[in-house]
DNA sequence: CGATCGTTTGACGGTGCTCAATCACCGTGG
DNA sequence: CCACGGTGATTGAGCACCGTCAAACGATCG
């Protein structure tokens, strides 16, 4: 069972700099049914579910512990249970890149269903748990149960979903947009898990969402104080509330330049500055004089 | 045969105004052994592809016609053939976000997986074909195949990587660097697949690599005039030739932030900063014969 | 309580967004 | 054949936004 830490928690210590202090990767012995993980994943509790008599593997990450190192082999692939994980990328000269914020439900380490390294590190952001699929047994799992066959599915097909909201969250222009989409994006997570989707607790650093955002950091606390001197915010330090959902939903739209403080908001606010429209209707013959 | 148009095919037309001219969609009834599917995959063609007699309908889509439609739920998933598609989503107030380019063996229409409607619509930047892959015989593929059932999985393993790669593209703070790590990107993907990675033909307008990138697309203009400028690149329209790959990587790094210190690219104009000043007229590539 | 880190705010300068104008390219129709 | 829109690409001018540097404050933990 122990032999289980494997080469991705062995590797944790005493490479990245994390080893000493209380950074320690606990990968507790329990084991979970499978029934668990597939009640996590949105099956039906009530669906009969046969487990086979399989139990899962459960590792607890305490905060700051590196689940994953960037370029190793994961033995493993994991769905996280409870907690939050950074995923990141250091360059050669230092940069720690936040590529994405992982909580539950959703897959870590996919790379090792093709046997590839990992591509990204994942370091826990609070005490997490995880469950953890061993590569080796997953095709035998699989076929005794179809239902973790098709939950497998779901959740890749899941987190492919969630990648591209990503892609929206960094897609908008304007900095104080792409806040506003990511804060209105941990709401909803904080919905889909039950909890209130109006008093959130981020679980990162400003630098870590700057970093995710592609802003500076600074740029993103003058954002948080916009949106508070807007009254759609109240922050406290990583203690967000949400006061005006309809009015943050506005700042989500791709628009740029509405910094004249007069806050419109509330109905109209039709003015779409300058959107790039569709071919027609809306492009005004363009005077070809010359 | 013709009920194959489905959903998504059908209601291509006149929803979005694309309905009249040549943006056809043609879903040839024309389909391929399972075994072509599995070599697209990566499989070795030797290993005796026993493909159960299984054959996959293969669609043809002519170039700005639609193969999914944003909100629709579509009954295959499909694997690109041949082709390049843009994954785009459109905004309430119309504007058109580019979520993506999908090429050769990428998965589109993956929600089908778990019945849920498309996040995203799909249009064909060229005359493209796919594999059209029936949700509903999917399971029973995958127990007549192991190697298929395999293959799908790392496809979509391979899918949650190019979604990264897609991340990270964005994440950079400045334009310059955000354009050249497009470039390199492509530049790979031309590699992958047996093509030239130096001079590329890029099958997506200015405003749509804008779109992705999160800038405007005058300013992907400018940016290509700068590399153009350091001798990087050759540019005619969407065709492109990569003159000095080693500094176009070099452009890639995320040079904002903390930096300083280590290395800063040897060659032009010693300024740390900001590399957009070409202070000399270093050098004048010669080739300008084609 | 002192050291370290995270957060906030100010000032300044540069990047890049907006608004334009111009040119090239096309398919259409006279 | 060349005018006539329409679209895409490039470039310029102006200025707002935001990245950088700096300083102050708060939080956390030993």
């Amino acid at each position: 069972m122990s032999h289980e830490i494997s080469v991705s928690a062995g590797a944790t210590f005493g490479v990245n700099g994390w080893s000493n202090e209380r950074c320690s990767l606990m990968p507790m012995t329990a084991t979970s049914p499978l029934s668990d993980l597939l009640m996590l994943m949105g099956c039906e509790p009530d669906a009969a579910v046969h487990d086979a008599g399989l139990s899962v593997p459960l590792w607890q990450v305490r905060s700051g512990a590196a689940l994953l190192l960037e370029g190793a082999c994961s033995s493993h692939v994991y769905v996280v249970r409870t907690g939050t994980f950074k995923c990141i990328k250091i360059a050669e000269d230092g940069y720690e890149q936040v590529l994405a914020f992982a909580g539950q439900g959703e897959v870590l380490a996919f790379e090792a269903l093709c046997g590839e390294p990992q591509r990204m590190g994942a370091v826990a952001l609070e005490d997490s748990s995880v469950y953890a699929l061993p590569v080796r047994e997953l095709d035998s799992w699989r076929r005794q149960s179809r239902r973790f066959d098709h939950v497998l599915h779901v959740a890749l097909s899941r987190q492919l979903t969630r990648a591209g909201q990503m892609t929206e969250l960094m897609a908008a222009v304007s900095s104080d947009v792409r806040l506003a989409r990511f804060i209105m994006w941990w709401s909803n997570r904080m919905a889909e898990r039950g909890q209130s989707p109006r008093r959130l607790l981020l679980r990162m650093s400003r630098r870590d969402i700057a970093s995710l955002l592609g802003v500076a950091h600074e740029t993103v606390s003058r954002s948080f104080s916009t949106f508070v001197d807007q009254g759609l915010l109240r922050v406290d330090n990583r203690e967000i509330e949400i006061l005006d959902p309809v009015g943050l939903k506005a700042c989500t739209r791709n628009t740029r330049g509405f910094s004249d403080d007069t806050l419109q908001r509330g109905s109209p606010a039709g003015r779409s500055g300058t959107l790039r429209q569709r071919a027609g209707a809306d492009q005004t013959p363009t005077a070809l004089a010359h």
